[in-house]
Order: C-alpha cells, then structure tokens, then sequence
DNA sequence: ATGTCCCCTTGGAGGGGA
C-alpha cells in the first residue's frame, strides 16, 4: 500500500505535474491540499486515464483538499468533525479505502489574521487531536497526511528560515502536534529517519530552494497497526526542481 | 532584497494569502 500527500498550490496550475508524477509513482492514494478551485472545477477526470478516481472538497480561491485513488475507496467525511457549521473552509477529506482509514488535511498556516487567525489553527488543531483520538480509541487503522503547516522541532526547519514567532513553529502549535504523538500517531518519514535533515518545502521567496533553506511541514501520521508495516517514508525532493513547480514536494510513505 | 507565486476583482494594477 502506497499512500502519497502532496501540497499543489492550485491544481488547474500543476495538473499536468500531478498526471505525471502520479504515472511514474502509482500510490494507491494521493491526497492532496491547495488545489485552489471549488469542487466541480477539480480536474478529476483528467486522471481517469491512469486508473485514479478523484473526490475533490474545494472552495473559491483559497485552501481546498481532494484524495485521488487507484484503489476503492469510500468518503467518510468533507470536513474535520467537531469544527462549527459556519467554518466553510475546505481543509479535510477522509476516506476508507484498502483496509485502512485515511485522512487529508491542510491545517491552517496561522500567520494571517493577527490573534484569531492563530486561534483558528489552534482550534482547527484541537479538534484534529479530538477526532484522531476517538478514532484511535477505536482501534482504527488510522493514517493523517497533508500540510500541517508545523515545524515538529527545530530540526524540522533550516537556520533562518522562519523567525521564532512564526504559527509553524511556535510553542502551542508545537504542542497541539505532540498530541498527535502521544495518542499514538507515528510521524512516518521521522520514524524513518531520525537524524536526517529533511525538508517539504521551499519557499519561492529567496531562492529557498537554492539555498536549501526548507521546512518540513508536511507530514504522514501512522496508527500504531499501520506504523508496524512502514516500509518506507520520504518526499519526492525531486519534484521541487521541476519546472513550474509548488513550493511543497510530494510525500510517499509505504506500507506492508 | 519589499526578493515569488497564485488567487480574486476587474478592465489595470493592487490586495490577500502563503
């Protein structure tokens, strides 16, 4: 089973890259964030051909989250349980497809918006940490992938990078993600590699790329059932020096 | 380096978000 999270930064700009990297990666399921368009303009059947079905959840202009799969799947929810009705922000598909129990997810950036703009990550976060944990308590076999706009620790991000204060590293954020952890997500690519510098995404602003000055803020979290058959976690860093490219990179995670 | 890219409104540039 190969599950993929990828961050497009606007799907009518980098359907072309998707259709492409799906051809040469084949994960059963790519979930990915930023497609920037409202549901009925996701470009699903532009994928029919390689064998994917897509399920967009869009809005105008901002966010947005959509799973493609080569595998049946069906749609358990096109929002993250728990938020109020009046949060029209598209940010979560999850789906249950080969066994498993998958979600997508674009958590809030929380540098916008001044104090309520952070206060919305936070308590977009809480309620993340509250569904996972009913779902763990089931003993579901659970995996979250997306953009979680958060720095783990500070070797998730290179020096001078992002400023002390920044929503992606700052302390609650940080915290909110250790809940994860602690319920008993694994987070897959670090299991793996421990001591690795590694990095989703480069700025366009400063020639990041360039200089290498990355962060890694895009995540796959494994339940425990699922973390025992990891066989493989890691971003396509390939795909940042791609013409046109997002400023994240795919994440592959593979399982027995 | 206020450095880039993408969206919107709108009929030409500017604002917001990342």
């Amino acid at each position: 089973m190969r599950l993929a999270t990828w961050n497009v930064n606007s799907i009518r700009q980098r359907a072309g890259h998707v259709h492409r990297w799906l051809a040469r990666n084949q994960p059963d399921l790519l979930f990915l964030q930023e497609i920037k368009c409202e549901t009925d303009a996701f470009p699903g059947a532009g994928f029919a051909d390689l064998g994917y079905r897509a399920h967009a959840v869009g809005q105008k202009a901002y966010n947005g989250v959509a799973v493609l799969a080569r595998v049946p799947f069906t749609v358990r929810e096109e929002a993250l349980p728990g938020r109020p009705e009046g949060d029209a922000q598209a940010r979560y598909v999850e789906v249950e497809a080969g066994g498993l129990v998958a979600g997508g997810l674009y958590l809030p950036n929380g540098n916008s918006g001044g104090d309520d703009g952070y206060a919305y990550k936070l308590a977009w976060m809480d309620a993340l940490a509250a569904h996972a944990g009913r779902l763990l308590d089931l003993d579901t076999p659970l995996a979250l992938l997306g953009d979680y706009n958060v720095c783990p620790t500070d070797a998730d991000f290179a020096p001078g990078a992002l400023g002390p204060d920044d929503a992606l590293v700052r302390g609650p954020s940080r915290a909110r993600f250790r809940r994860l952890i602690h319920a008993g997500m694994t987070d897959a690519v670090r299991a793996l590699h421990p001591d690795a510098t590694v990095y989703t995404f480069w700025d366009y602003q400063g020639g990041a790329w360039q200089r290498d000055l990355g962060l890694r803020i895009d995540h796959a979290l494994l339940a425990p059932d699922l973390a025992e058959r990891l066989l493989s976690a890691a971003p396509d860093r390939a795909e940042r020096a791609e013409a046109q490219p997002s400023d994240h990179v795919p994440v592959i995670v593979e399982l027995r």
